[in-house]
Order: structure tokens, then sequence, then C-alpha cells
DNA sequence: AAAGCAGTGGGAAATAGTGGGAAATTAAAT
DNA sequence: ATTTAATTTCCCACTATTTCCCACTGCTTT
């Protein structure tokens, strides 16, 4: 369960230290991704599996699954951590979520989301003014 | 599992190096064949056969399916790698996935795909911008 | 204040990717 | 059939990037 909010440095490398409360649940061998909002996705080896079979039964047949196929999984790397608990982005990776210098990682309980600061800043503006109005939507439908 | 991207070169004798990454899962005989979208598919030697039976099992009564499978098996070429993890693409592979000095080596679970590289940046951009969309289908098949 | 540590930066060594030349094989021409 | 041309194969060499390691800084803890 991954919960928190922390802002780290990618350097010229493309080298970002993982918060140090992320790495016990991570592990040494982590999978990033692009994913929804112009932000990364970061798994745990384990979870990426279950997703990864998942989108293997997938057939290439139709157009939409195998651009699904190809969003998700080209836009995948698996990373080492090093020594110094660093993990190394891939430059489309970067370019995808327009990571500059400063970036943001968040946890979302089974994953973790990279963010780029201000992209990070702007999109939380928004979802903090609107998380009032949403309990409403939220206790309508039984969920709080 | 092939996941990831990479921009390679074609040089003027139509080699490519194969991305590191791939090089272990793909062993040193490998098979190029005409791909769907304008791309090639690489295979490693023993998941091509599985995908050649599967396209042998398809009934040869249909216009249609006789069809693809000229396509797929006629346009395919065993191919091996150098020792310096090149391998050299057929010419009409070449023409037929328009490749010009960069292309690009997706990994997409069982195949790698070469595209273009301009092809694949204007394809890329497609799919990132159905992401919203593509979203909802993840959730149906519970991926997140 | 000293010690430990998370996060960051940078230098040296290793290597992936690329280009090109020589040898060998094939094709063409006289 | 022999020579010439062209293409392919094999090998070596260069370079930009990556990898590995060590060092510094600032914060927290004792």
């Amino acid at each position: 369960m991954f919960i928190g909010e922390y802002e780290h440095t990618l350097d010229e490398k493309k080298r970002v230290s993982l918060p140090k409360q992320f790495r016990a649940g991570l592990g040494k061998k982590i999978i990033t991704t692009r994913g929804l909002d112009n932000c990364l996705f970061v798994y745990p080896r384990k979870s990426w599996e279950k997703v990864a079979a998942k989108l293997q039964s997938l057939s290439f047949a139709q157009a939409d699954t195998r651009g699904f196929n190809r969003f998700m999984l080209s836009g995948a790397a698996e990373v080492e951590v090093d020594s110094a608990g660093r993990i190394l982005l891939p430059d489309h990776q970067k370019e995808f979520a327009g990571l500059s210098k400063t970036v943001v990682f968040a946890g979302v309980s089974d994953r973790i989301e990279v963010w780029d600061v201000e992209k990070w800043k702007s999109y939380k503006a928004r979802i903090v003014n609107q998380a009032d109005a949403m309990s409403e939507k939220l206790g309508e439908i039984g969920v709080l």
C-alpha cells in the first residue's frame, strides 16, 4: 500500500532516487510505464506481471486492442534500482510525462505515480477544488 | 516478454542492431515478417512457430484468411544475428514498412515491432490521445 | 556536537551502437 | 572460361552513452 507525496530531482543522466518509504515495497526490479493524465505508473514486478498477463490475452487482430497493447507495453520498461536507491527513466517516458528537473512521486495504493511538479500542482489544485462536490456524489452512490 | 521502445539506425547495408534488452529473448535465429499497421513483426524462432501454427489452422476456404496467410507467411524471413548484434533486413520488408534511416523497435509482449520513426511518432500520438477512452477498457478487463 | 543517512552530483571505466574496410562469394560480361 | 564488377560477409575501430563507484551536503537523531 503506497501512500504519500514526495518531490525528487531528475538529474542530467535521467536518474531519480525513489522515496525511502517506497523502496521496501518495490523491490530491486520495478516496472515503469505510461499512465493516464500524462504521468508514469510505477509497479513492483509482481503487480506488473498480473497486468501483463491480462494484456497478453488480448488478440492482435483488432485495431483498438493492438493500439492499447502498444500503449501499455511499448511504453513500459523494466528498471533496476541502483546502489543509491535510484532508477533510470527511458527518454520516451521522460518525454511522455513532460518531466523536467523536479518530479513528484505519489503513492496511489497499489501503484506509484510520477508527475512533473508543475503538472502535479495544477492537477492537484483541480482535484482539491472538486473534492467537496465529489464527496457528495460518492455519498449518493454509497461509497462513503 | 518484450517491452520498451528504442530508436536505432538502419545503415546503407540495411543492417540494424537489435536493442540490447531484446537480444537475450530473441536468440541467434529470428523471424521477421510483415505486420499490421505498416510495421514489421519480429519473433524469436519458437514464438514464430506458434504463430505459424495458428495461421495454418485458419481455413483455406475463405478468401480473406487465405490472403492473411499469404500476407504473413510470404512476407517472412529467417535472419541471423551477427557478431555485433545486428540483423539484415530484406529489401521487400524495408520497402513495405517504409523504413528510412531511423527506425523504432517496440516491444509488445511476445513480439517486437519495427517502425519507421516518423510513422511511429504519428501513430503514437494517436494512441496517446485515445488514452482516456482506453482507460475505460482497462477497467473492463481489470487492469487498473 | 557527533553520527548516521537520504538524496544528489560527478568522475572513470565499460560497453552498446555505429561506421567502414578487407576478404569472400556471387553475378555479369566479354 | 576467364576476367571484371557487384554484393555480401566478416572483422576491426571509434565514440557517445551507460554503468559503477565514490564523495559531498544537509537533515535528523542520539
